[in-house]
DNA sequence: CAAAGTAGTTGGTGGCACGTACTAACAGCG
DNA sequence: CGCTGTTAGTACGTGCCACCAACTACTTTG
């Protein structure tokens, strides 16, 4: 338990394995924090997603990278729990709009805060300039990873959007 | 509105929200992989387990941090897919012992395979120097939390420490 | 206006995880 | 020996999640 002198010198996994374990770890924290709200995970994104925005099905279907009816069964659910709610768009009668509701917002602030403790925990071994690398090299794949796909594959679901509307 | 011709300077994300779309495009990688080689995310968890061990069920559930019987159902389905196969424990008849089939053994090879390569290609944009930083950051921050758990990560193991919530 | 496209839902299939309840086998103790 | 408690694993029911194909209903367009 105790033992720990300094950031001892630790096996590295290599990229491939590096990446895919860290992965597992930041999705068990966030399974974990999820669950101790009594959320889902993919609650969790849906109530990520609509936190600074609102979104009609389709929209959110292109953002969460799921088929057009994923989108509605988790809606439905969200919905049944209170913390979102399907709003009439008037220009488009067939059209919806998905808002969180006061719950929902409260949930996706206690969420997004307990996930952040969490996650400064599991990062709070390394330096300061450590942490400040390891944040500026993530966000670097991520944004590389998104350049690619708005580039590459414009068929199919989802062109990025986020600019949009 | 930004140009679409790639930045080098790429916004920084922050330690939290890096790590959790990291997490989400790793994790998208390895599911779109699955996907392609017709194996569930869970399978190929499960195949990699057991690339170089044997294991029983309980202690494949410390491994994957399942509950038993989700174990069951996963070896269950994996086994109907001719992945793995239960064999029997002499000394223990109420044992089972989870082994790869010739062919889950072959998957899995292809998957790590493949997995390797794209998480290649998503790290490719970062120079050497920062792709070594990268994979060593992430190990320390996967250690440190496996000393903090407790859990070995190694090889082997006899599933001893495992007692989370 | 009819045809084509778009927004969203429904229903069916399969996977995954959990808790609870169960069987069978092992281990220890009297 | 037999009884008791523990351990290995399974069965079952619930709920979430994802997909596909088919469908309704509204909008846009030729």
């Amino acid at each position: 338990m105790t033992a720990s002198h300094r950031p001892r010198q630790v096996a590295d996994l290599g990229i491939v394995d590096g990446l895919v374990q860290l992965s597992f770890l930041v999705q068990g924290i966030l399974g974990r924090v999820a669950d101790a709200h009594d959320l889902t995970l993919q609650q969790t994104r849906l109530l990520g997603v609509l936190r600074d925005r609102e979104l009609g099905m389709a929209q959110l279907s292109g953002v969460l990278d799921l088929d057009k009816s994923s989108t509605t069964g988790l809606v439905t659910r969200a919905e049944r729990r209170g913390l979102v709610r399907r709003t009439a768009v008037p220009e488009d009668l067939r059209a919806v709009r998905v808002v969180l509701t006061a719950q929902g917002k409260r949930l996706a602030e206690e969420f997004a805060a307990d996930v952040a403790l969490r996650l400064n925990e599991a990062a709070a071994d390394l330096t300061e300039t450590n942490r400040a690398r390891l944040s500026r090299l993530a966000s670097q794949v991520v944004h590389h990873h998104a350049d690619r796909q708005g580039i590459d594959l414009t068929a199919g679901t989802s062109a990025s959007s986020r600019a949009r509307h």
